[in-house]
DNA sequence: CGAATGATCCGA
DNA sequence: CGGATCATTCGA
């Protein structure tokens, strides 16, 4: 299966209260603080897992949470929204806590490069979902305009 | 140990 | 806007 990230939010450490990583290293936040180009994956609402991307270097948290793809191939009759919205996307993958903690250029689960998407085509946003408490209103969602695979255009 | 709380989604 | 539904985290 493949498909094409067209929707991100980034999430810091210690200065962003709506990190995970926030209030420090947890077992379940390990890989946050990991190195980079590693997965992160959480369970949320008791019913959704969510995919991020480790970006900082080993021993400080960033992540990056992939919220929407466009599918590519290997999905048999989908909806073009199927995986509008992290839990959805997750879900399209068959991701769960398991997935946590993989080498994302080497294992079953890897993000390859692709065609440039041109500035004027990619929109920057605030972040969704955020409680008032850990809002931070920095635009630091950016998704690609028009496309089917945004949860939120 | 109990209680609160989500980086969500769907349906009314 | 409210409910589903449970792992994780924090405070006592």
């Amino acid at each position: 299966m493949a498909a094409r990230i067209v929707e991100v939010e980034a999430y810091l450490g210690r200065r962003d209260p709506a990190s995970h990583a926030y209030r420090g290293l947890t077992p379940r936040t390990a890989p946050m603080f990991g190195p980079p180009g590693r997965s992160y994956v959480y369970f949320v609402y008791g019913m959704y897992h969510c995919l991020n991307v480790v970006t900082e270097r080993d021993g400080v948290a960033g992540a990056v949470l992939l919220r929407g793809a466009e599918p590519l191939a290997g999905f048999d009759d989908i909806s073009p929204r199927a995986l509008a919205g992290p839990g959805k996307l997750a879900r399209a993958f068959g991701l769960t806590t398991q997935h946590t903690d993989l080498d994302l250029v080497r294992s079953i689960l890897s993000i390859r490069d692709a065609p440039v998407v041109p500035p004027s085509r990619v929109v920057r946003s605030a972040r969704i979902g955020l409680s008032e408490h850990a809002t931070t209103n920095k635009p630091w969602r950016l998704y690609v305009r028009g496309s089917s695979g945004v949860s939120r255009p």
